[in-house]
DNA sequence: CTGTATCCTAGCAGATACTG
DNA sequence: CAGTATCTGCTAGGATACAG
């Protein structure tokens, strides 16, 4: 482990390492069920806290605005506060949030196609 | 809450109801970073247990383990234990496995298409 | 080799209360 | 309304040991 440190890798080596684990980490933040269910909400649309709270169904005050965070430092997500009283804050998808929302869309598609499937799957399974 | 069992909600409606909830838990099973690198791991390949574990950078015993028997519950896997000793089990992906593997890849090409872009992201927010 | 069971801990996630 | 902070229970997940 910390061998490989001295064993003369070159620097290519660091930059794919560091590659790796940056997308491992990036992948680590998008494969969770919160965060796609958001990109899912927002789709094209644009909208605020609260009503994005009402959107995903069953998500607490917490896990949204950590999420969202998430989203905005990933780049995948706009915050647009405005600075009036009460406060409005407007959250869109960026050009990659959208294109990651492709890929949700294709979940969901699969998970409604297979659904008869998987639920016999389980039947057979659970016995 | 409790007042929607009693609204007379049509059987259709229950239906949807089920299916909606149901979508939901199967989506949860899916969407979560295990399960989709055990995924990605098998591809088109059989694979035996311990290969998968080795394939699966950073996975644990237990957790390789708990997410076949939920892969092989969904029907997205299948397990195929050759009676020799020591015992050999392989795992491959059944069709809607492999239907699901192909949005694993374009999430995994999103990763790697948007990795400068998400890291400059990330450099900003951070300040 | 594969699988199950047990123990144990870090951190996830809900509830609540408080600020601007 | 949006966001942060604190407290707390709980469970995900690692380490280990053992069985088939």
């Amino acid at each position: 482990m910390v061998t490989k440190q001295f064993n003369g890798s070159s620097g290519d080596d660091v930059d794919l390492r560091r590659a790796d684990s940056l997308a491992r980490e990036i992948f680590s933040d998008v494969a969770n069920k919160w965060a796609l269910l958001i990109i899912e909400a927002l789709g094209e649309r644009t909208l605020r806290f609260s009503e994005l709270r009402n959107e995903v169904e069953g998500i607490s005050h917490k896990m949204l605005t950590q999420n969202l965070r998430m989203l905005e430092r990933n780049g995948l997500a706009e915050r647009k506060a405005h600075p009036t009283v009460p406060p409005r804050v407007e959250y869109t998808l960026t050009e990659p949030g959208r294109a990651l929302r492709g890929t949700v869309d294709l979940i969901c598609g699969w998970t409604h196609r297979y659904l008869g499937h998987i639920e016999g799957a389980r039947r057979r399974f659970d016995t």
